[in-house]
DNA sequence: AAGTATACCAACCGCGAGCGC
DNA sequence: GGCGCTCGCGGTTGGTATACT
């Protein structure tokens, strides 16, 4: 594999960096309804934005693009993102994917300043009495911690694909470009809840 | 009220993969 | 097969808002 392309970087002296303005936005706006959100780089000349196509990919993925539900994370949602970091790691994209209207950018931001520190205290707190339990529980719960440990190497050992899992007998493919369904994520928690708790 | 620390989030960066020429 | 372009991903940074002293 090459290098990176110098075309895909943002040179700094180039491009205007920062924070967007409203008129940016209506102008990058205004280009991907016409053309369609792709070739960035032309799309960023079209709309006469000095930014690099990198940049407004970006904005419109994460700001502009249509049915992005913006506002407090639920609770029902954060349990899911618990559920399938715990499953899938660090793999913003395909959790994000389970998420109607949250991009990946969002979800990693929530991540790493809420949840990641809300799991350390937790498991502080919960180091001392999980030791007795979870003797008890290892055999229960080593199914999901498998899987888990697998996709974050990206090695599972019963299947090519890490990113889809059994959860006692249900199929659960998290790479299914399948609409979001209410279905889906009640029987993922419902099934989840059966086999790992958390903390 | 002013200064400092912390939390949050938008944006940037580097990299790898896919694709067409 | 090699090269350049484009896209997408995950990690990181930096600015701003809020809380605290």
């Amino acid at each position: 594999m090459s290098m990176a392309p110098i075309g895909n970087k943002c040179t700094r002296k180039e491009v205007n960096r920062g924070a967007w303005t409203v008129e940016e936005d209506q102008k990058l706006a205004q280009v991907i309804e016409i053309h369609g959100p792709r070739r960035w780089k032309s799309v960023a000349a079209k709309a006469g934005l000095n930014r690099c196509g990198k940049s407004c990919r970006l904005r419109w993925m994460n700001y502009l693009r249509p049915n992005i539900k913006r506002g407090n994370i639920s609770d029902q949602e954060e349990d899911l993102i618990l559920r399938l970091h715990k499953l899938l790691g660090n793999r913003w994209s395909l959790i994000a994917g389970r998420l109607p209207g949250r991009t990946d950018n969002e979800i990693k931001n929530y991540w790493n300043s809420r949840l990641s520190k809300k799991i350390k205290q937790n498991e502080k707190q919960n180091r001392g009495s999980r030791m007795q339990e979870s003797v008890i529980k290892n055999s229960k719960v080593s199914e999901v911690d498998l899987v888990a440990k697998e996709s974050e190497e990206g090695t599972s050992k019963r299947d090519d694909d890490p990113t889809s899992c059994f959860i006692g007998d249900t199929f659960f493919d998290f790479y299914s470009k399948e609409p979001f369904s209410l279905e889906w994520m009640s029987q993922f928690l419902e099934m989840d809840e059966s086999w790992c708790s958390f903390p």
